[in-house]
DNA sequence: TATAAGATTGAGACACAATCACAACTAAAA
DNA sequence: TTTTAGTTGTGATTGTGTCTCAATCTTATA
């Protein structure tokens, strides 16, 4: 992961960016999440290792590393945002329960090409796209079957 | 568009909501709407009319509208909700140009295939999704392209 | 028509994520 | 060093959307 730092400082220097202690500190704290986190949750990570790097600093910070590519930005039915870090990754869409909050990521190359005719038919240069799947999570699923087979006994 | 109203009304009644002189209001203006609106556009629009009715009542009503699959709210990347009124329309999802704003509707049954078959794949119970594809309409194109001819001119 | 039960409304306070302004600070190049 | 321009923290501010609760309205029923 030492060298994702290497490109980000690569990335800010070519846009006249600066590089500084405390981008250096959120990216590494970044590296850390393999899993979906809010700025906040960032901000508090920092704050629990005696970090103490400013809310606007982890936003702003946040913001140039999605503009690199380097983290991904999910928005939730609930209006708040989920990055993600995606060194390395492949390009993912999300299938998320709305029972738990989990969040399955999932490829379909047919999905993506499909986009592109669309997108060509309609004369768009096609720069990104957002596919969520909402339903309810196999676990879930379970859940309610059985809390409904209890609650027909319990009558 | 009359009987959108009355089909409204059915729908509160057989869940124990009232139908009430502003829900009637709010209906009519959502109807008066062929594109897509923030609530606040809707709040202000009868604020000019004269129409003095709450903003509370005004999302309480879109609220509704949306559960009653009359109305479909669509989040944007800024975290607003555009909302656009469905009656009789078939679902589409939405291509959307980042220079002007502008939405153009698609339909796509393959894609809407390959996502049940991604839910099933995962055993999740698809309730809903949301894709939405971005970049730049064909018209902020051709700007660019005269944009950028004049500037090579002017050096 | 009168009444009662319960849903709806408006006003403004509130919650919350996210952004902003600006003075103090820091990085980088000469 | 010095200079220049980008970065930071603080705390105020924005903006969307929700909530509370007393007053009001709807509807069903008598």
């Amino acid at each position: 992961m030492e060298n994702v730092i290497v490109k980000f400082k690569d990335f800010l220097k070519s846009h006249n960016f600066l590089w500084s202690k405390e981008r250096e500190i959120i990216t590494e704290q970044v590296i850390d999440n393999d899993y979906h986190f809010t700025a906040d949750d960032l901000f508090i990570q920092l704050n629990q290792k005696g970090k103490n790097i400013s809310r606007a600093t982890v936003y702003r910070t946040l913001d140039l590393l999605e503009k690199s590519h380097f983290v991904s930005r999910i928005q939730m039915q609930s209006g708040k945002h989920l990055y993600e870090h995606i060194f390395g990754h492949e390009h993912h869409d999300h299938l998320i329960c709305q029972e738990c909050g989990k969040i399955i990521e999932f490829q379909c190359e047919g999905i993506e090409e499909l986009q592109k005719k669309v997108a060509l038919e309609n004369n768009f240069r096609m720069t990104g796209h957002c596919l969520k799947i909402y339903g309810i999570c196999s676990d879930c699923q379970k859940k309610k079957e059985t809390k409904n087979e209890s609650e027909r006994e319990g009558e």
